[in-house]
DNA sequence: AACATTACTGACCAAACGGTCAAGTTTTTT
DNA sequence: AAAAAACTTGACCGTTTGGTCAGTAATGTT
């Protein structure tokens, strides 16, 4: 019992801070950049000095790494929602709804990604030329498939993949200039549903397949 | 002749040397965002001492606000392809192409408007609220009365619009991870123009217009 | 109770930054 | 040709930054 409580306590004591300095330095990378987010700031959102974040992570770009290979896990965990054996409608439409949900819990991840890959993503190039190229070039050959089979109309399968990732990243990354268009308002329960309806409708209808 | 001549020079050495550090700047700040473009390094890229960059811009802040102003004119002059007295097919058409091709000619542009925006549009807020909102509320009412007439789909129309925008400036602004799918290779002319094809075919039959 | 490990932090530092300025050169005007 | 205006630039400066470190406290182990 007493070692039990021990070695537990000592196990969060080290991956609660580190997940509280990791999530305050999501926010503060998405909100600045990389280079606009300096240390203190990401210590004062975490609530701890500057000199213990540095005690967790010995640099900036360590911290940031870990931000970025989070979100990565997380998109590549989801992308697993576009399950080829359930049909074109059925695989898209779940994807898309996925990658709606994520944009709407992870707005700060899918924004310090789309940063990293503006700025030519120099520190998770290996992750876009192994796991995503895979991942990519997998669900392009399954499409295919579906096209050579009459199931869907032929649309080149890398650009419906990108139309997918821009569209619902969208509602992350440019979340700012859509609020100042909806009044100034974040989207309510209704608008996302409106969000993802409209999105699937017009995506699934556009290659040929129905919701 | 004479005098021609002379305010002709007078004219262009200050607009020449202006337009050679927002041109340095533009790449500069997409490539490191706001807070990691130095003023030297802008410098550098403009082949210019630093000072004299100071002698033009007073600030950095002023530079920056120059490029984004910069981008938002062009995208707003593009923006009136989008000519609603043509019908629906037409004008969507035609505002695609044209957002396709500035994605591939001013693909810096398109990315300090996207890390401004993702970081809370400090800067251009103003933009934001005044003239984009004035003409999406206006294109979005046309789309209404075609919907209303039966030429399209009843598709919401701001969402058609954040789709167009998103995807169109997904060339510009990911073309580093579109292009480390494409074997680390810059899309050719024919991929431009499938692209382009693509991107019309699955919006326009997604709401119910033929190409 | 003694020891060892892990956690914490105020004070500090070299480097890099945006921006200034005085002293110079070139161009334009008279 | 001389005075005025515009342009150019090396040297400089106050501030901020990422990161260090020595010393202390807390926790776990024997």
């Amino acid at each position: 019992m007493k070692d039990n409580t021990v070695s537990f306590q000592k196990f969060t004591k080290r991956s609660q801070n580190q997940k509280k300095i990791l999530d305050a330095a999501e926010k503060v990378f998405a909100e600045a950049g990389f280079a606009g987010a300096t240390t203190q700031l990401i210590a004062d959102v975490a609530n701890l000095p500057k000199a213990n974040v540095h005690y967790y992570f010995k640099t900036k770009q360590d911290i940031y790494r870990q931000v970025v290979y989070n979100i990565f896990d997380i998109w590549m965990e989801a992308a697993s929602a576009f399950d080829t054996e359930l049909g074109p409608s059925e695989a898209l439409s779940r994807y898309i709804d996925k990658k709606m949900d994520l944009a709407r819990s992870h707005p700060y991840g899918s924004k310090v990604w789309a940063s990293e890959i503006i700025q030519g993503a120099p520190i998770i190039q290996d992750y876009l030329e192994g796991q995503l190229k895979e991942w990519s070039k997998d669900r392009s050959k399954h499409i295919q498939r579906w096209i050579d089979d009459g199931e869907m109309d032929a649309i080149d399968p890398e650009h419906l993949l990108y139309m997918i990732w821009s569209t619902t990243q969208h509602y992350a990354d440019f979340a700012h200039q859509i609020e100042t268009l909806n009044s100034g308002e974040p989207f309510s329960d209704a608008q996302w549903q409106t969000a993802k309806l409209s999105v699937k409708t017009i995506i699934l209808k556009g290659v040929g397949l129905c919701v």
